[in-house]
DNA sequence: TGACAGAGTACAAACGTTTTCTTGTGGTCT
DNA sequence: AGACCACAAGAAAACGTTTGTACTCTGTCA
């Protein structure tokens, strides 16, 4: 019942290899056949099968995207911006949701693997190890992960935890929580390595609680946690987990930014929006998504020895309503 | 490179043909030849290729999913249920975001269609009749929309606005404005009609306004517009109008509940969360994307004949902070 | 003892493309 | 006039599976 390439050739009353010429290598055929052919198939609506294509030719045409929640902003924009540059690209996009379990975020590479030209990893939790080993079987581009000689769009959230460090010391906050993610993640490493570093820079004394489940429901914990921590300001790992820790303070009618201050990162849309709004650090999530999938395509047809880029993305503090001051009882110590 | 079923047949001393059976029919294999295929498969490997097998079989193992904005928490909820609910059914799942442009959700469709058995389509725009059209090519379920003889997994729009309203008149509101999404979206529509209903029956007062694009953006718009409207309510299209709105209120100095009531619409984790709370009306998004999901692949394995199913869910209204009763001065006339 | 059944396996066709190799045209040089 | 070339197009192989058909056993029944 599907139309195939065989049906075109017989109404065009060329051969297959013709048709397929026409669509694919256009100098390669008469342009006054090419046209008849053209008509042809788009009267006939005649679409290629993909699977027949890239059984021969080994390419898919689809890339794949592995996500740890697809209930968390910051990874559905990335999602959209891979998907739209994808589709620019003329790629579609295959999605998978680890729901942050490393040993499932492996598992949909593997699956996906032949599927799909090459895999965005936004895997905050899979191994160095494990990530070598998968690339050495997909061509792979990481996302706010750096790993020795493979492709990855970084955003530097060291420097933005430096930019807040910063702005809590220079309003006087000497004794702060960090609400830590996920003890293997790449980037609460290296939100805790910037974290560590300017904290002893500015003199600041850092009490890390947690770990977290980076959600909602993490920031409450840690909330209950930080106010027994005797702090004056809560840098929470992510926005999503700053907002739990919002909802809760305020539940338990601690007042922010008068009794604490509490700092996201990520910049979320929802971030401007919750009372008051959140001081956080915007990450360039549209540039990265955009850059992880170009590296990608470039290292699909540079062949394998193209140069495995590593793209580095700045990120900046945006100071809004939840950072003030730290309370005077508090001050002096 | 990669290792084919010709290997292991080789290795394992059988014919290709009975690597397949081991694999896929295990009665037709005897016990012991098909232990040592699996030994030898798994030594090498193996992973068949999909679009070897699709070929022959006209089955992908992928289903398809097509959404208006990948930025809408609502969508991607949408989004991580049917992703969970295929890769329970070891089915993968490709990803399509129209931007709200119907042309594009068609052509997506369309796109799609040779790479999965089926898809699920959350596209408010595009028409019935093309719709239809669609459907005589690939297997569809709609979300959040009806369709005369297409399955799909509704939720009840109308009735959450009717719960909304009878909250605003209980309250003693008599003249509300709806800030409208897109003209032709099905739940555009379809809360309308809840809405209108609704008004009618309680005696209130419905200024109609927008359509607005039903972002957070469209949200900041729509409340300008509605504050020279003499209203002393607000009803939002979604959540995320309502944040917008919300937003522009705050900014405005209008107070909310005290000056002006602000509904929305989806519950998003961030209703609960900004500042005043947002009253709204929750809808089953996961119970629906799962819903989707099993009636696709029903349908799949049902043949051509199965009856196309339509499941209906229940919302419910959920009253926080940003609903009271109107203003004294407002309530006298 | 011969026909027959059933289990287990192998052979080969088929799926819809792309691509290499080949063939058949004219046309342009020497 | 013959050799060569560029251009178009066709024939057929190949990609990695699944599956219908055919074959070979071994054992059972009359």
């Amino acid at each position: 019942m599907p139309v195939t390439i065989r049906d075109v050739a017989e109404q065009a009353r060329v051969s297959v290899a013709t048709v397929s010429r026409a669509l694919s290598s256009p100098h390669l055929v008469n342009q006054v056949t090419r046209a008849r052919v053209l008509a042809v198939a788009n009267e006939l609506g005649y679409r290629p099968s993909p699977a027949a294509r890239s059984l021969i030719t080994g390419r898919t045409g689809n890339i794949g995207i592995v996500v740890p929640d697809l209930g968390n902003p910051f990874f559905t924009g990335v999602l959209k911006s891979v998907q739209a540059r994808a589709r620019e690209a003329g790629y579609a996009v295959l999605v998978g949701d680890s729901d942050e379990d490393p040993a499932a975020e492996e598992e949909l590479v593997k699956m996906m693997a032949k599927q799909v030209d090459g895999v965005v990893l936004c895997s905050p939790g899979i191994k160095d190890a494990q990530i070598v080993a998968l690339a050495e079987h997909s061509s792979l581009t990481l996302l706010n992960r750096r790993v020795r000689g493979i492709g990855a769009a970084l955003m530097d959230s060291a420097g933005g935890m430096r930019q807040i460090v910063a702005h809590l010391a220079e309003l006087g906050h000497r004794r702060c929580a960090y609400l830590a993610g996920p003890r293997n993640s790449w980037s609460n490493r290296e939100r805790r390595r910037g974290l560590r570093a300017a904290a002893r820079q500015h003199e600041v004394d850092i009490v890390e609680l947690g770990p977290f489940p980076p959600r909602y429901e993490g920031g409450v914990a840690a909330a209950d946690r930080a106010v027994d921590a005797d702090v004056t300001a809560l840098i929470a790992y992510n926005d999503i987990m700053a907002l739990g820790a919002l909802a809760r303070l305020r539940d338990r009618g601690i007042d922010v930014p008068g009794g604490l201050s509490v700092t996201g990162f990520d910049d979320l849309v929802f971030a401007a929006v919750c009372a008051p709004p959140l001081t956080t650090v915007a990450m360039p999530v549209r540039a990265a998504g955009r850059g992880a999938v170009d590296l990608l395509l470039g290292q699909l047809d540079g062949g394998e020895g193209s140069p495995r880029t590593q793209l580095d993305l700045a990120t900046h503090l945006i100071v809004r309503g939840t950072t003030a001051a730290p309370p005077r009882s508090r001050r002096k110590r």
